[in-house]
RNA sequence: CGGGGUGUAGCGUAGCCCGGUCAUCGCGCCUGCUUUGGGAGCAGGAGGUCGCAGGUUCGAAUCCUGCCACCCCGACCA
């Protein structure tokens, strides 16, 4: 009696294990960009396609091998463009001094919250725990180092010594480095404690060269995002309380992400005079005036690479537009014994050395360990945009298949039109992306002209709302307070028209884009 | 800095309430054979100071205390 109770119990747990299990391996992951589990979706595809992971360090990632190809790429093209426009390459320290930290003091007071801090130079060992090893008190620096959040000050002060005269400007220098900035959360790509990027910091003699340049660094940056990555972006100017620490006027892309919210991708601000006086950079102009020297500064880091995950993939992964990806071609070889595998491997051999003289970054995975589906299952993960499989049957049809990555159109091609064919696929792929994003984003911009349609359009909707704003700091925080929406910028080519803020009813003259932001 | 969680093998986890054949299962890894046009199958194998430090107890992954780390939600932010 007692065993048959314990073993019908004991049944009904292993079903019920079986069950969850199965559930657990084979349920379809239910993570569409729109669901709440976002963060999810876009971490699982971070990690699973090899771009990144969270590192021991708190706040602080792991950029793997080929993520890192991506922002090398993008490094490559970003610099290009930096040169075609007249800028040079330069490195300063990674430490500020706090006295030059505090020097202009509005960029001071908005990165002081989120400042790693060095005090001390020396560490000894722990007289009460073996082995361990603690700060050394005797070691205690006079002046603390501040870890640079951006290199402004440190910059600005080096400038002082390289600026005398009209004929030493303008000065258009660009550093490519590492910043910290100790957030409170943080997120792979978006918002980690060090990041990588470029920061360019340019002296000009006149304000309008100095306003020209930002405007200028700002197109290059919106260039850059829309060709190579496939992004399209609103060019326009930050509110004041959303302007660099320290700026006069901020310039900003901003891009819509899949799940509606917003995405800063790029700054370039105008500094104006501020940190020519703070630093007290003079120089003396053509007509024999001493004058301070008018700055601008831009930058762009690897959240790029979080926007383009967010722009692009699907729920197979990451999908990369072309212009980027490290490998733009895969080549899968399938065979069933060793014969067959020589005839295959023969043909991709060919096939890669023919596309590599072409200048088409391509692998041929010829890895035996691993089964062909297993492979197009790993690809689509890392977003490789053609995929080429060459069997038995092709050699002996003299065909490749090819499928794509953005709408896994499958075809079978003849060997000898191969590389005409990849070139215009590569094309499609990258116009493609683009067109789709756009078309997002454009449906996901909504005019609205009064409150409550912009509330409930937030809610249900997302993505950028165009509605009028007075221009006052008291209706934006307002509304950022009530509805967690912030103005993403004023759109450069926003047109004239009358209208009343949606808050206050005072009138405005132009709209500006509002969104929830990462 | 407020609120809520979690810490067990490379990864994901079960067990904790109620201390004792209890270190579970899957993925991954290694070896062999069979497989290879959409995530292979079978057989065998390696791998763990259960976050750290104390305490209670004959006995602690499990209970108690302290610490550390990480994650999520707010505030902050490129």
């Amino acid at each position: 009696m007692c065993y048959k109770r314990l073993s019908f119990v004991l049944q009904c747990y292993y079903i019920f294990r079986y069950f969850k299990f199965y559930a657990k391996k084979f349920m379809p992951k239910k993570l569409t960009p729109r669901d709440k589990d976002y963060s999810k979706w876009y971490n699982e595809i971070v990690i699973n396609a090899d771009l990144a992971e969270n590192s021991s360090v708190r706040g602080c990632m792991v950029i793997k091998p080929y993520g890192y190809s991506i922002w090398e790429k993008m490094q490559h093209e970003l610099d290009n463009m930096f040169k075609k426009t007249g800028h040079q390459n330069a490195y300063f320290p990674l430490f500020v001094p706090k006295s030059l930290f505090e020097a202009e003091e509005k960029n001071a007071e908005g990165f002081a919250k989120e400042c790693a801090v060095v005090t001390h130079y020396r560490l000894k060992n722990d007289e009460n725990s073996k082995g361990k090893l603690i700060v050394d008190p005797n070691a205690k620096l006079d002046e603390e180092l501040v870890v640079r959040p951006t290199s402004e000050a440190v910059i600005w002060n080096t400038y002082k010594s390289w600026i005398q005269s009209y004929r030493d400007l303008p000065l258009l220098i660009n550093q490519w480095a590492n910043v910290v900035r100790w957030e409170m959360r943080t997120r792979l790509f978006l918002r980690t404690s060090e990041f990588l990027w470029q920061e360019g910091h340019t002296a000009h003699s006149t304000k309008e060269e100095a306003l020209k340049e930002a405007k200028l660094m700002n197109q290059v940056y919106a260039d850059f995002v829309e060709n190579f990555m496939a992004i399209p972006v609103i060019q326009g100017t930050k509110s004041v309380s959303e302007r660099f620490a320290g700026a006069e006027e901020t310039y900003c892309i901003e891009a819509l992400m899949q799940d509606g919210k917003a995405l800063q991708a790029g700054t370039s601000h105008f500094l104006g005079q501020n940190f020519a006086k703070a630093f007290d950079v003079k120089f003396t102009t053509d007509s024999g005036k001493l004058d301070y020297v008018w700055a601008t500064s831009w930058g762009v880091s690897t959240r790029l690479i979080g926007a383009l995950i967010m722009t692009h993939s699907d729920d197979k992964g990451l999908v990369l537009p072309p212009n980027l990806a490290p490998y733009q071609v895969v080549i899968i070889p399938i065979y069933k014994d060793s014969k067959e595998h020589k005839y295959v491997e023969k043909i991709a051999e060919d096939l890669m050395s023919e596309l590599q003289s072409q200048n088409i970054r391509v692998k041929y995975d010829n890895r035996d360990k691993f089964k062909p589906g297993f492979k197009f299952n790993e690809y689509e993960l890392k977003g490789v945009p053609i995929r080429l499989a060459i069997g038995p049957k092709d050699v002996n049809d003299g065909t490749v298949e090819i499928v794509r990555r953005d709408n896994f159109s499958k075809e079978t091609v003849k060997q000898n039109e191969i590389i005409k064919e990849i070139r215009a696929r590569l094309n499609e792929i990258q116009n493609t992306l683009y067109l789709k994003a756009k078309r997002f984003q454009e449906e996901n911009t909504t005019y609205v002209d009064n409150y409550e349609d912009f509330k409930e359009t937030l809610n249900n909707k997302g993505g950028f709302i165009a509605a009028h704003w007075d221009g006052t700091n008291s209706s934006e925080e307002a509304i950022k307070k009530e509805t967690k929406a912030t103005i993403r910028c004023i759109p450069l080519d926003s047109k004239e028209e009358k209208g009343s803020c949606i808050y206050s009813g005072n009138p405005s003259n132009k709209r500006v884009l509002f969104a929830k932001a990462y």
